[in-house]
DNA sequence: AACTCGGGGCA
DNA sequence: TGCCCAGAGTT
């Protein structure tokens, strides 16, 4: 079986597993989704949804964005965590859409990447929607998964991307990420992965050790 | 490569 | 209570 092929079977497994994962990622405009996505930072997405629906009541455009101070801002995003640090970039990334863009997101990955607060992660969740899916945007749980599975040896997540989706057709990666994400937040832990309850076993070649469980 | 930011979820 | 995050920037 040529990778291809296992990649294949294994999301054919996740897709049965998780049917609706990723689908309530939806937002009314590119922007708002990527001001939802610099706040999913080391948060999960109930949070985020919690914030967003009161934030975006308040302010929707890069332009109200780009007029608010830090403070003010940091108060109104407190609930999904490193608040100064999101608040921040989310302004300064807003005054540069504004400034270089006309207020719009730019939907090229490396220009996206060149906003503060947007990293390889958010870059491409936020390209991905706005393509039609054509990325794969790698986090530390499709990170760890793809070694563990023997899709990837690299340590790059670009590099990681790149290996990953040369084997998936565009139309079907960002599903591919969000079902990979829900495997590894319900199943393949980081630190106890429960390959007692895995559906991936039979292709996986990761040998969890007796008392510890290191990420690779 | 290691460190910082941070509140909420969960054992 | 302590531990752990659907990351990104800095040093």
């Amino acid at each position: 079986m040529n990778k291809k092929e296992k990649i294949g079977k294994i999301l054919n497994i996740l897709a049965t597993v998780y049917p609706d994962a990723g689908t309530a990622l939806i937002y009314k405009t590119p922007f708002e989704l990527m001001v939802a996505a610099i706040l999913s930072a080391q948060c999960a997405d109930k949070q985020v949804n919690r914030v967003t629906a009161r934030l975006f009541k308040k302010y929707n455009t890069p332009q109200e964005f780009a007029a608010l101070s830090q403070e003010d801002l940091a108060e109104e995003i407190k609930g999904c965590g490193l608040y100064r640090n999101k608040s921040k970039y989310i302004i300064e990334a807003s005054r540069e859409l504004v400034k270089r863009y006309g207020g719009t997101v730019p939907r090229n990955r490396s220009e996206l990447e060149s906003l503060p607060g947007v990293g390889s992660k958010t870059a491409g969740v936020v390209s991905g929607v706005i393509y039609g899916s054509s990325a794969l945007p790698v986090d530390t749980h499709v990170h760890r998964i793809a070694h563990r599975l023997g899709l990837s040896r690299a340590s790059n997540p670009r590099k990681v991307e790149e290996e990953l989706a040369g084997h998936i057709p565009p139309h079907q990666r960002m599903a591919a990420h969000h079902r990979l994400i829900a495997h590894g937040r319900k199943v393949c832990l980081a630190r106890r992965p429960a390959c007692g309850n895995c559906h991936l076993v039979e292709f996986c070649e990761y040998q969890p050790k007796e008392d510890r469980h290191s990420c690779t």
